[in-house]
DNA sequence: CGTATTTGACCGGCGC
DNA sequence: GCGCCGGTCAAATACG
């Protein structure tokens, strides 16, 4: 399935110029860091107007100008410190690569020797496809590798389904139910209540699989019903699945790295807090758009993909929601047997549900991922490897600085591969030969 | 004075 | 058809 992520296509895009750029720089030292290209860009261009002022020669030194001289002087010393920062940028993106690959390595031998069924099924899978689990720890370059990405993780689903539905037990869907309804949010919680409508009202399993997308957005329904392009209402569906963010903080807004400018506020039915809209002013027409509530727990929905470059600060909560959003609705698409997965048509419990990190909603009218922040005690979590993961998320909350540490929190690979783990359980709760689908969602009620 | 925020009006979708 | 509600617009206001 290819995700049309504009953000990422610029990102390619300025791969390629920097792969030109980087033969007149004559810089052996191969890279994609956005921030370092440009100031390469900056400097060669620079020197090539002085060149113009020069009459042709690069150097002009000795042309008894020293403003000039100054100047060159200083565009060179330019060009060393790029080229520098460049080493260090590649030493350090290296060093990382070298601690994600290891903390996973780690984490996969704790949930082997700490395993439920499940997670032994999504480690052995990922040791047959290591495309599983790696993309989403490399997202900024996810956009290329989506087909091949989808494409095992379409098999996967299918061969796999049995063992990760082990992993949804009737305790942990309780359990996270149960959190949710007792959150400090005043928003009444419309993924339990909804959820449980659909089943009441829907006891079929061919209505329980429509049930929600009828109701809410019948421009699915009708992209199942009618065989319509696909590619095109792809490009509709990215744009209405939204990403929610719970955290605890006293601010009106996460600081994501963002630009945000608040375009209107409205108080939400059965909420006493306003409900805030913001955009992104980092470009104009980007769709990234978000609203947030803010009580103790702030609420930050993100919708949209940014249509332009962002700054290292913003990438990590930006990568983090496209991916979640991606992961999303690569489950929703419209499975090979023409049928909409039913799995997205619930909200459901994920793995490591004991941090209730990330559930899906079915009840907003487009589908929505929520990435919970807020909890900063793993409730009920026995193993050392649950314990270890939650306090990577909550430490920079008890230290109250929050904001500043939203981003590292996202960054970190285990974040997102949960949500990998997360989306594989879902997908293969659906399966339909599971009969274990139906008896967890009964059991969730 | 330019920019960001506030706030009431407006619009479209949806349920009754 | 009507009313409710979520989302957006745009003029007024605040702020640096």
């Amino acid at each position: 399935m290819p995700l049309p992520f504009s953000d990422k296509r610029l990102v390619l895009d300025e791969m390629d110029f920097f792969a030109e750029n980087k033969k007149k720089s004559q810089d052996d030292h191969g890279g994609d860091d956005q921030i370092v290209h440009h100031k390469e860009v900056n400097v060669d261009t620079n020197l090539d107007l002085l060149t113009k002022h020069t009459g042709g020669k690069r150097s002009i030194k000795g042309d008894g100008d020293d403003e000039r001289s100054e100047l060159a002087a200083l565009l060179a010393e330019m060009q060393d410190v790029n080229a520098e920062n460049l080493r260090l940028r590649e030493l350090v993106d290296q060093v990382n690569n070298d601690y994600n690959t290891l903390h996973m390595q780690l984490i996969k031998m704790k949930q082997t020797q700490h395993s439920h069924g499940g997670y032994q099924a999504i480690e052995e899978k990922g040791k047959r496809e290591s495309t599983v689990p790696r993309p989403f720890l490399e997202m900024g370059g996810f956009a290329g590798r989506d087909k091949a990405f989808s494409q095992s993780f379409e098999g996967s689903k299918l061969r796999e389904s049995k063992s990760v539905v082990e992993l949804m037990e009737p305790k942990n869907v309780q359990q996270i139910c149960t959190t949710s309804s007792g959150n400090i949010v005043l928003e009444p919680n419309k993924d339990t209540n909804s959820k449980a409508r659909i089943m009441e009202e829907s006891p079929s399993d061919q209505e329980f699989q429509l049930g929600w997308l009828s109701n809410k957005v019948p421009r699915l329904n009708s992209l199942r019903d009618h065989n319509v392009d696909q590619p095109s209402e792809t490009m509709s569906i990215i744009k209405k699945a939204r990403v929610s963010v719970r955290a605890r903080s006293e601010s009106s807004m996460i600081a994501d790295g963002c630009q945000w400018r608040k375009y209107g506020q409205k108080m939400a039915k059965g909420n006493p807090c306003p409900r805030a809209y913001y955009r992104c002013t980092m470009s104009t027409g980007c769709p990234v758009q978000r609203c947030a509530e803010d009580t103790s727990v702030l609420i930050t929905t993100y919708e949209g993909q940014h249509n332009h470059p962002l700054p290292p600060t913003a990438k990590a909560m930006a990568s983090t929601t496209s991916a979640a959003a991606s992961m999303l609705l690569s489950g929703s698409m419209p499975s090979s047997d023409g049928l909409i997965n039913p799995s997205i048509l619930e909200s459901a419990a994920l793995p490591y549900s004991h941090n209730n990190m990330a559930t899906l909603s079915c009840s907003a009218p487009f589908p929505t991922i929520t990435l919970d922040l807020t909890q900063q005690s793993g409730t009920n979590s026995s193993s050392q490897q649950q314990r270890d993961h939650l306090s990577l998320l909550t430490t920079p909350l008890l230290s109250e600085k929050f904001n500043a540490a939203t981003a590292a929190i996202t960054a970190d690979p285990n974040f997102t591969s949960a949500l990998v783990a997360a989306v594989t359980s879902i997908i293969g709760r659906s399966h339909p030969n599971n009969s274990a689908t139906n008896n967890n969602t009964s059991e969730d009620q």
